[in-house]
RNA sequence: CGGAGCGUGGCGCAGCUUGGUAGCGCACUUGACUGGGGGUCAAGAGGUCGCCGGUUCAAAUCCGGCCGCUCCGACCA
């Protein structure tokens, strides 16, 4: 350990905040060298080795074949997919010495997507599984949380060709257990839940989130079925609206310009209103009409209407729009710009805007009074709606997104002109899958879930070495003891970390624990009068005695008992 | 990109208001003592105080600009 390269601190540098990233920073693991770019330590790279090797191996049992494909790529390979605009400020860009353009690849369909169509000609090729293991770049605009997000990290990716949908699944479902094995193997619980495809595209996807208070995203969950999904894309059951039957009536509610205060102003429910949002989507003002106790979705509403972005209207674009902000009304309003939610449908008369100044109306009805082109789900599960599902209670909670597995369908295929013969001679596009795994957020989210207060408790199956020895005094007994134990271990196959430096007990113990070794092991002249060596599981509070003749097979005893 | 905060030896911090010798704890080096849960004593090494410019006899300190890092949000795998 004395050669080990790498220090650990007493305390934490400022900057970190989460348990994990403290930790692998005070134990010497991790060192910064820029906002989302780190090195890796022996140890860490240890580890990593060893989550990749989990990786590989369920990869391989899913039929996927490992290669590599290119970190620098042209630029005009994300032109054709079309998503050099779309992933826009997220990709790097470098110029080559004949000043062409070039990216670092922040994911590699498009890459993939290319070979497929050098490479794949017939049905008979299919269907097809490879994944690598490669360092992606993302200019993020906000690195944040240590290891959780980024700008330089390796990526295990995986992509799949099927010639038809039946198959794809098979692809899919294989994958999908191969990542609850992997996080399994790695000691971190995840929660397989329905996800929007983001930048990445296509038509379904799962994530698999490590639930966590430092978690970015928001998870909602269902109490009384096993309905879990990202809160960008969560379904809820609106539940009975307040609509009234009526005429439309107008109303004066002078300076009343939010739901909560129209509904106080009245008297009536916020689910007796109906609430207008303003949106830019891909450059055209949208009118988003939902409940008044809902809230509008951004990226539904993005999805609804098969846009690329979206973000709420200026003031001043509202009253472009010929719009009354606080008092906006769907009447009248060119039912191609108005999306409007299930929850305003059905709901019969609701109190909306008058698009007037202080007026609002009763009994505004969806049909009679006014129309939408869009109707979709666009509204955002919170805590305490109602399953869609069944009838139990939706909560939240934060959480790491470990995993993500899409469905691209012909999402790059098509653009790309990626195509193979069929068995009936007919041209087919081949059905894409893309699955992928943060290797270092992974094992962030290890030691996020297997940490105490002393430090890292990892699992044996990613720990950076299966033993540590703690030698105390400096008589010959304890170094031959030591020498001895270590090469008994070693032969069996183990790795030992030996603290041969000069320090006290307790400098040593507490890097052990900070460390987070699964199996120490204490050889002090104290016991080796009575022939004895200290045994203590890192996860345990309590140590034995074994005779120094017993050591390496009680070791090997303690560490299997950590598998079971 | 909007909001907030922070940059002073490897780590954690004080000093800045009121300009004048860069300081403390830990870590590091050497020696002695000590030796089973972060020891004691002694002697040391290590800092252009983020960078550039300005004010001043004099700037870590005041002013301006820039850069970097962190957090919240936007956005994002």
């Amino acid at each position: 350990m004395s050669g080990l390269f790498g220090r650990t601190l007493r305390e934490a540098p400022a900057d970190a905040d989460s348990a994990n990233h403290q930790l692998l920073l005070r134990s010497g693991l991790i060192v910064q060298l820029a906002a989302g770019v780190y090195s890796f330590l022996p140890p860490a790279w240890t580890t990593l080795l060893k989550i990749e090797q989990i990786i590989r191996e369920e990869m391989v049992a899913a039929g996927s074949q490992e290669m590599r494909m290119p970190a620098i790529q042209p630029r005009e390979l994300w032109e054709e997919s079309g998503r050099a605009d779309s992933y826009g400020p997220v990709l790097f860009n470098l110029k080559d010495r004949r000043e062409r353009t070039m990216v670092l690849a922040p994911t590699h369909e498009e890459s993939v997507t290319d070979l497929f169509r050098k490479v794949v000609q017939s049905y008979r090729d299919l269907p097809q599984s490879v994944f690598q293991m490669q360092t992606k770049f993302r200019d993020e605009p906000r690195p944040r949380g240590g290891l959780v997000r980024v700008r330089e990290f390796i990526m295990k990716d995986a992509y799949t060709f099927d010639v038809n949908d039946d198959a794809f699944q098979l692809n899919y479902l294989a994958m999908r257990q191969a990542y609850h094995n992997i996080f399994e193997r790695c000691g971190v619980p995840v929660v397989a839940v329905q996800a929007d495809s983001g930048a990445i595209g296509g038509k379904q996807s799962e994530e698999f989130i490590f639930l966590t208070e430092i978690g970015e995203d928001n998870i909602i969950l269902c109490s009384g079925c096993n309905y879990a999904a990202n809160q960008e894309r969560a379904e809820f059951a609106r539940g009975a609206g307040a609509g009234s039957v009526g005429e439309l009536t107008e109303v004066e509610t002078p300076g009343i310009t939010t739901i909560e205060g129209l509904a106080g102003f009245l008297g009536i429910p916020a689910q007796a209103t109906a609430k207008a949002a303003f949106f830019l989507v891909d450059g055209e003002p949208t009118f988003a009409v939902i409940r008044g106790d809902l809230e509008v979705n951004e990226l539904k509403l993005i999805n609804a209407l098969d846009a690329l972005d979206a973000r709420p209207l200026l003031p001043e674009e509202v009253a472009e729009a010929g719009w009354v902000a606080g008092y906006a009304s769907p009447i009248g309003v060119d039912p191609v710009r108005v999306v409007a939610d299930p929850s305003v449908v059905d709901a019969g008369g609701l109190v909306a805007g008058a698009n007037r100044e202080n007026i609002h109306l009763h009994n505004v009805t969806y049909g009679r009074d006014w129309t939408a082109a869009t109707v979709a789900d666009i509204g955002t599960a919170q805590p305490g709606d109602t399953c869609a599902q069944c009838d139990g209670s939706l909560e939240m909670k934060r959480g790491i997104e470990l995993g993500h597995i899409f469905k691209l369908g012909t999402r790059y295929a098509e653009p790309m002109e990626a195509s193979f013969l069929d068995s009936d001679g007919e041209r087919r596009t081949p059905i894409m899958g893309c699955y992928g795994i943060g290797v270092e957020r992974l094992m962030a989210a290890v030691v996020q879930a297997n940490h105490d207060e002393l430090g890292i408790v990892w699992p044996r199956a990613v720990a950076p070495f299966d033993v540590h020895v703690v030698p105390l005094g400096s008589g010959d007994d304890v170094a031959s003891a030591v020498s001895q134990i270590e090469s008994a271990l070693s032969a069996t196959g183990l790795s030992v970390l030996v603290d041969d430096r000069d320090e006290r007990a307790g400098v040593k113990f507490n890097d052990a624990d900070l460390l987070g070794v699964p199996l120490r092991i204490t050889i002090g002249s104290r016991g080796l009068k009575q022939g004895q060596v200290e045994l203590k599981l890192r996860r345990d509070v309590d140590s034995s005695s074994v005779p120094l003749g017993d050591a390496v097979a009680s070791a090997q005893n303690a560490l299997a008992s950590l598998d079971r």
